[in-house]
DNA sequence: ACTGGCTCCTGAGGGC
DNA sequence: TGCCCTCAGGAGCCAG
């Protein structure tokens, strides 16, 4: 499932096989995603230059000479660079067919995911234009945390997975970051010092980080097609390990449901 | 202003 | 072998 940083090594694969490529043609098999692929995004990019790939949270942005394509990958989609004589498999709901014969596929089982495509500035598009900040930039303190925070009774965990506040923080980094902060996840998010979101801070970054180093093998699988599960899976230290030895202290994990999702915390060493 | 809950969808995995 | 049931999961949206 793609998190910030699988979205961001797709990003990094793509980009240098996107810039400079013009698109010829836009094929929607199904526009059944999310929300229903406008017919615009069929027709407006055809013709136009590629100058760029960006990403604002977990939305990709195709930067074209005029306008953008929105690409949201939800929790089953995937972009995949193919050549154009290879036949689209089940679930490609989406194709750019470009200029040198390459195919940029949109495969999506799920069909959590969607395509938009504006004219305008695509930070002001109404699904980017409240997003909170990113947690890689320098915007993404404690302070800021600590003041949305307040005096909220929410579970620090709902706090760190609102995208109005900070993007790009799934469930399971939500769970990660936590245990690497000594932070139970159900903890009040106004009863939580300053201090302690110092370590939270921290501790995000760092997750996001080294899953954005380990997304390193996935780049290259992405761009030669070949998948290769579980990349992450084995540095993860609490997310999918109930009843498992804590790393730090031995006792077993713990799992709840905390906003509406599976959580996982060492009870002894998360306060 | 907050908060919790619902919703979209399909593949995987368990039970029998 | 195969069918049925349940669940996961991003994030927008809505009701209380």
């Amino acid at each position: 499932m793609p998190e910030l940083p699988e979205v961001e090594t797709t990003r990094r694969g793509l980009e240098p096989f996107l810039n400079g490529q013009r698109i010829a043609a836009v094929r929607i098999h199904d526009p059944r995603l999310r929300w229903p692929v406008s017919p615009q995004v069929a027709t407006a990019p055809c013709g136009q230059l590629i100058h760029g790939v960006s990403r604002r949270a977990k939305y990709l942005l195709i930067h074209l000479e005029r306008g953008t394509i929105i690409i949201h990958l939800g929790m089953s989609g995937s972009l995949r660079l193919a050549s154009g004589n290879e036949s689209p498999r089940t679930h490609d709901h989406v194709e750019f067919l470009l200029d040198n014969g390459h195919v940029l596929r949109l495969h999506d089982p799920r069909r959590f995911g969607s395509v938009h495509f504006t004219e305008d500035d695509p930070l002001h598009h109404r699904l980017l234009s409240s997003l909170g900040v990113e947690p890689l930039s320098d915007a993404f303190t404690a302070p800021l945390l600590k003041s949305k925070a307040g005096s909220r009774k929410v579970a620090v965990k709902n706090l760190i997975m609102d995208a109005k506040i900070v993007v790009g923080v799934g469930n399971i980094y939500a769970s990660e970051s936590l245990f690497l902060a000594g932070i139970h996840p159900s903890r009040p998010a106004g009863r939580i010092a300053l201090q302690r979101y110092e370590g939270l801070v921290a501790a995000i970054r760092k997750v996001l980080a080294k899953a954005i180093t380990q997304g390193g093998t996935t780049l290259r699988d992405f761009v030669n097609g070949v998948g290769e599960p579980g990349y992450f899976a084995q540095s993860l230290q609490v997310y999918g390990r109930a009843q498992q030895p804590c790393t730090i202290c031995g006792s077993p994990i713990s799992s709840r449901v905390i906003a509406q999702r599976n959580t996982f915390f060492c009870a002894k060493c998360q306060r």
